[in-house]
RNA sequence: CGGGGCGUAGCGCAGCCUGGUAGCGCGCUUCGUUCGGGACGAAGAGGUCGGAGGUUCGAAUCCUCUCGCCCCGACCA
């Protein structure tokens, strides 16, 4: 792997001002840049790790059944007359088009999806459907801060599901809530991250966030006896606690523990908000026309990316799972001015390449502090050292960035856990 | 959107109070010595001091306005 191909350029200072650690750690990494507050140049190696979280989404999607479509983020302005949207979300970016027309640039989808739904959902032959759509989305936050965790612009992932009954809904909204839990678990924060009941608008009882604990976090969550979470905003509901906590008796909400966590999904329940806005009819069985229940399920793989560097990361720097890792081996040639390292080297590299790794080679003519450092900052799983000293024994010093943990091996024998 | 802090070389900062034409560290270039955890020496390149206006013989420095970044708060389908 050409090195220079990936811009990569670590720093060992970022601003002083600049405290989040997601942000400090992506930066010093040479993974993101910031353009404007709120706004982030993806570099190569951190394009890595977006697009491989986006393609884990995009996976569980597809094994829901759900197709991948795209839609505009440039919107006309009557769509949002619409629903009323127009003047209701304050964080809406609105700009001029030519002609002096009124333009949004989407925060979300729905009164574009429901529309284009229209023009194939005719017959309750045609439900349930789901589509979804990786993009980038747009939201004019009033502050936008915490590196990539509050984003003007932002990666999103917004799926949208229609179906002919209430039941067939809920069955499955069930469905994508365990696809949203094996997101979580492939990225790296599944055990961190909780289902949690938050407040459901008109059509239903509850929406559902996934939660990451983390003290950075800014969003404050009750943990409940059975693994899943109450968000603050409904814990003062009498409904809601006597209803989520088993055998609830007065002040058992008192009693369940409090944490700091960061948003990372979110599913809803629409009902029939939006294809009652937009007259999105289908005609039953029975010949009567009736409107789709609706669902929507988002999830922000720029704001995963970030939560995982806040929460998966040491003072040495970034700690990337298997699956979302830039690389998967870096292999750190120390004497690039020594043919048997360079040929060492490159003998690893086609032994990794050919079972499928990826891999990163840091071949700068420089100290191996350097190296080392730069290797533990940009958080590849497996670190494979070649020096003198091994080349000589026939060997290579594998580190497991994670546990620390380091042995040397025959070269071509890969340690135990290094696999895809 | 309210409050606070800060904009000086690619990056991180000092200088500003007490005006006199810009400096340090990292990074970069060249040479030499080094070479298994952020090496050392020598020689270099690189800056309209965020922008505009004002005061002054003279402004990075003082005044006014403006733009931006970060933090706290409010807000957050």
């Amino acid at each position: 792997m050409q090195r220079t191909a990936y811009f990569l350029k670590t720093t060992k200072d970022v601003a002083k001002t600049e405290v989040s650690r997601n942000a400090q750690l992506l930066i010093r990494a040479g993974m993101v840049n910031q353009l404007m507050a709120g706004a982030y140049s993806y570099l190569p190696l951190g394009l890595r790790v977006l697009t491989k979280i986006e393609n884990i989404i995009r996976d569980e999607m597809n094994r829901l059944g759900a197709g991948e479509l795209l839609m505009p983020a440039l919107q006309p302005r009557e769509i949002w007359d619409v629903t009323g949207r127009w003047d209701k979300i304050d964080v809406l970016f609105k700009l001029k088009g030519a002609g002096d027309r009124d333009l949004a640039l989407g925060p979300t989808h729905e009164e574009v999806i429901t529309p284009l739904a229209a023009t194939v959902i005719n017959s309750y032959r045609d439900l349930p459907t789901a589509v979804y759509q990786v993009q980038t989305k747009f939201r004019n936050e009033a502050r936008a801060k915490s590196g990539l965790l509050r984003g003007r612009e932002f990666r999103m992932k917004d799926m949208y599901s229609f179906h002919a009954t209430q039941e067939d809904l809920d069955a499955f909204y069930e469905k994508a809530t365990e696809a949203y839990q094996r997101i979580y678990q492939r990225v790296g924060l599944g055990d961190l991250t909780l289902r949690t009941f938050a407040s459901g608008g008109a059509f239903s009882k509850y929406s559902h966030e996934f939660q990451t604990l983390t003290e950075s976090g800014e969003d404050i969550v009750y943990k409940l006896p059975n693994g899943d979470a109450i968000n603050e905003e409904i814990i003062t509901e009498r409904e809601a606690i006597a209803d989520l906590i088993p055998n609830y008796k007065e002040g058992d909400e008192a009693k369940l523990q409090k944490a700091k966590s960061i948003e990372v999904g979110n599913i809803f329940k629409l009902g029939t908000r939006f294809s009652e806005a937009f007259n999105l009819t289908y005609t039953d069985k029975d010949g009567s026309v009736k409107h789709p229940v609706m669902g929507c399920y988002g999830v922000g793989p720029s704001r995963v990316m970030g939560t995982v560097a806040e929460v998966l990361s040491d003072e040495a720097g970034l700690i990337w799972p298997m699956e979302i890792a830039p690389f998967h081996v870096g292999i750190v040639n120390l004497r690039v001015s020594d043919d048997g390292c360079n040929i060492a080297t490159a003998k690893l590299n086609d032994i990794l390449t050919a079972q499928g790794f990826e891999v990163l080679v840091d071949d700068r003519d420089t100290g191996a502090g350097d190296k080392f450092a730069d290797m533990d900052l940009i958080g590849l799983p497996w670190q494979a050292t070649i020096g003198p000293k091994g080349v000589a024994a026939g060997e290579v010093e594998w580190k497991n960035r994670k546990t620390g943990q380091k042995q040397s091996l025959p070269m071509g024998k890969l340690p135990e856990g290094l696999s895809l």
